[in-house]
DNA sequence: AGACTTAATTGTATTTTGCAAATAACAATT
DNA sequence: AATTGTTATTTGCAAAATACAATTAAGTCT
C-alpha cells in the first residue's frame, strides 16, 4: 500500500569548512546546469541506492569528486526536505559538514574558498544549511577536538590556539588553553619534533589516538 | 535527467523519552502489520509531500497520533538510510527525539513505556536509532535546559535536580546545581506557589521565557 | 511540645580560570 | 661574542567556580 506514496529525490549537500588567512571559509562549486546555473553552491549530489547506512558514503563520494581525497572530519549535520526547496520538485537533502586543512586544498585546482561572512548569493535553501553548519561547528568547537581537524597532521600549540579562537570567534587565554587541552589528552607531543625559526623552537603536536578513535566511533 | 534515479520512501521514526519511576523510558507501539508484525517498535510513519521544511511536521503528526497531543520538546536526531534497513526496499528515515513528562502520558491509553536499559527486541535499525538518541540526550543534558522538558510545567528544584541526575546518569551536588541553574536563567520562581507536605514547603518553578524561546528558535 | 522530613542556605577547602609578568630558546644583527 | 628581536613556555597570583559537609528553616504528624 505504501507503494503509492510519492517519493522524493534524495541528495547530499556538503558544508566544507577550511581556514584560510585566519578566516573560517567554505568551499563552493559553480553550478554548471540549471536551475541556478552559474551560481556558487554547496557541493552536492544524488544518493545512490547502494550507498548504505546513512548517506555518508554519498557524502564522501561528493567530497572526493570535489577535492580529490577524503576530508579528515565528516559528520552528518541535518536533513532538509520539502517541495519548496528545489524548483524541480520534492526533494530531501541530507546535509553534512566536513573540516579540511587549507594546506591540503592548496594543491586542489577547483577549490574556491569564501569567508563565511562574505558568501556569494546561494541557491536553493543553501543559506539555511550554511547557517546551521556554522552554528553546529561553533557549538561543538568549545568542548571537543573538532577544530584540530582544520590543521595539518603536525601543529604547534599556538597553531591550535589560533584555530580555536577563529572557529569559536572569541579570545581564549593562552595559559589556560594550554592547560585544558593537555589534560584532555586530545593531542600529544611528537617527541623531538619542533618548528624552528628566528625564535625559541615550538614543540610539534599531533592528534592523540584517543581523539582519533573518538571521531571514528559512530554508533 | 535525474528523473531516472531510483527514489526511496521517506519516513520519520520517533524516540519518545519520558521518565517514569525515576527511570529514563521510551514509548513504543506494537506493530499491527508485517514486516515484524506484533513487535514493539518506535512510533513512525511516512512523510507526506505537503509537509514542508524538514520532516518536523510529519514527526509532530506521528506524535499526535500516538499520544494525542504535541510533545513539549522535539528535535531532529539523525537520518538513517540504505537498502538494508527495511526488508521492503530502499528507505530513508529521518529520526527525531522528543521529551514528554510522564504526568501527561498517564491519561493516554496506548502509551507503553519501557526503560531504556530493558527494551524488548526492536525491528529494522531501531536499536541503532535508540542508541543514537540516548547518546544525544545524555550529551545535551549537561549544558542545556533539556531535561526540564521531562517535567510538568510546575516543578521544585529537587524535581529538577533528580531529573538531571537521571538523564545524565551521575550524581550532582545539590548546592552547586541550584546555583548554576538559577544563574543560567532557564527557570524562574512562580511567586507564591509551593509544594507542601510533611516538611518545609518547596518553591515551585517553571521554565523561563528565555528557555522556551531558545527552544523555539530554529534556523 | 517534640519528632520527623524535606527545603534551602551557609561555610570552607579545593579546583579551575583569567590575567599579567617572567623566563626560555633560538636567529639575526651589530 | 654580545645584543636585539621574536615567539614559546612557564610561573604566580587573584578571582571565580565547584565539591563537600554541616547547619538552619518550615512545615506535618503524633
Amino acid at each position: 500500500m505504501e507503494q503509492n506514496y510519492p517519493r522524493p529525490w534524495v541528495m547530499v549537500d556538503i558544508a566544507l569548512f577550511t581556514i584560510r588567512d585566519e578566516r573560517l571559509c567554505l568551499i563552493l562549486t559553480r553550478r554548471k546546469e540549471p536551475p541556478f546555473e552559474g551560481l556558487h553552491a554547496l557541493p552536492g549530489g544524488f544518493v545512490h541506492i547502494q550507498e548504505d547506512t546513512d548517506a555518508e558514503a554519498a557524502a564522501r563520494r561528493v567530497i572526493r569528486g570535489k577535492i580529490g581525497f577524503d576530508a579528515p572530519y565528516l559528520e552528518q549535520l541535518y536533513t532538509f526536505s520539502g517541495a519548496a526547496r528545489d524548483p524541480r520538485g520534492w526533494s530531501v537533502s541530507v546535509a553534512y559538514y566536513a573540516l579540511i586543512p587549507w594546506s591540503l586544498l592548496a594543491r586542489s585546482t577547483s577549490a574556491e574558498a569564501f569567508a563565511v561572512e562574505a558568501l556569494p548569493p546561494l541557491p536553493f535553501d543553501h543559506p539555511r544549511i550554511v547557517a546551521k553548519a556554522v552554528e553546529r561547528l561553533r557549538g561543538k568547537a568549545t568542548y571537543s577536538s573538532l577544530p584540530a581537524f582544520l590543521l595539518p597532521a603536525e601543529f604547534t600549540m599556538n597553531d591550535l590556539h589560533r584555530i580555536y579562537e577563529q572557529t569559536i570567534g572569541a579570545r581564549l587565554d593562552k595559559a589556560s588553553f594550554r592547560h585544558k587541552i593537555l589534560e584532555q589528552d586530545i593531542i600529544e607531543e611528537i617527541p623531538g619534533r619542533f618548528r624552528t625559526g628566528a625564535h625559541r623552537p615550538a614543540q610539534l603536536y599531533r592528534l592523540s589516538s584517543k581523539a582519533l578513535t573518538a571521531f571514528e566511533r559512530k554508533i
